[in-house]
DNA sequence: CAGGCAGCCTGTCGGC
DNA sequence: TGCCGACAGGCTGCCT
């Protein structure tokens, strides 16, 4: 569910209730997650949070024995609550803070993660992550340099964690549509121009959409409780036969692998 | 090796 | 009203 924004978006909101904060316990109601919840995670006490980070889509709270790595799947979500607050149904873990608040970790498909590393580096969920889409690494002559002989169609391949991280099946048809291209063309049929102007729109779509708090569409939540507001903004996802934005046309839908596409078929070439 | 897709889980929605 | 299949924001691992 979570794409870099919504990731990110949790991210900012927890940051400033967990760094300073210490990590008392942490209460796991249910840890069969994607993976079992690492017992180091179980064993918690008096840990002070020194940063939260995000690398991809995973979230990353330093310690100073190690770290914990956090991934939302496709239905998670993290809220800061008073530690009162009588769990729910599908609130699988809590991290108790030294400040009066929990950390509460909320996923109904439990397809995220809870893991812990002494040591970033080589971890197996990171080792092989492409760039940033933000970075300065993440360009037109990078996308343009590896579709060379890429012979799969550029919507699918978007979504490649190995050619740039972050982007999910939302932000890839709202990418391509954003530069007005084909979701069905192979990656290798695109120009250099081409590809200079997919990088700039994944990365302006995702800032916005930042900006905007992430995409709910149901059960995404920020930190506070509240949902994001990108999915006012979205152009094509979601939205089969109703009019294109642009030019009127009705957005068309199909599918790449198991995942809905959506495009234009008058904008996107 | 690249590409395709089943499977992990629960909930919801539409059609019959 | 109830049942059944399809589908949902991700990712791994197995098969061709």
């Amino acid at each position: 569910m979570p794409e870099l924004p919504e990731v990110e978006t949790s991210r900012r909101g927890i940051e400033p209730h967990l760094v300073g904060a210490t990590i008392l316990h942490a209460v796991v109601r249910n840890g069969r997650l994607r993976w079992p919840v690492s017992d180091e995670i179980h064993a918690l006490s008096d840990q002070p949070v020194l940063s939260v980070r995000r690398r991809a889509k995973y979230l990353l709270l330093e310690l100073p024995a190690g770290w914990i790595i956090i991934h939302l799947g496709m239905s998670g979500s993290l809220r800061i609550l008073p530690a009162e607050l009588p769990p729910q149904k599908h609130d699988h873990l809590d991290l108790v803070m030294s400040n009066g608040k929990i950390l509460r970790y909320t996923d109904p498909r439990r397809f995220g993660a809870w893991l812990w590393t002494k040591a970033l580096e080589g971890h197996s969920v990171l080792a092989h992550l492409g760039p940033e889409p933000l970075s300065d690494e993440f360009s037109g002559t990078w996308l343009y340099e590896k579709s060379k002989r890429k012979k799969t169609a550029i919507k699918p391949w978007l979504m490649d964690n190995k050619l740039v991280v972050g982007v999910g099946n939302i932000y890839a048809s709202e990418s391509l549509f954003a530069a007005g291209i084909h979701p069905d063309r192979l990656a290798s049929s695109l120009s250099v121009e081409e590809c200079c102007r997919l990088a700039q729109t994944i990365k302006a779509v995702l800032l916005r959409s930042i900006e905007q708090g992430g995409t709910t569409l149901r059960d995404f939540l920020q930190s506070d409780g509240k949902p994001g507001y990108f999915a006012q903004e979205l152009q094509v996802y979601g939205r089969e036969k109703e009019p294109c934005r642009v030019c009127g046309t009705p957005v068309s839908a199909g599918k790449h692998g198991q995942r809905s596409t959506y495009w234009c078929r008058h904008c996107q070439r």
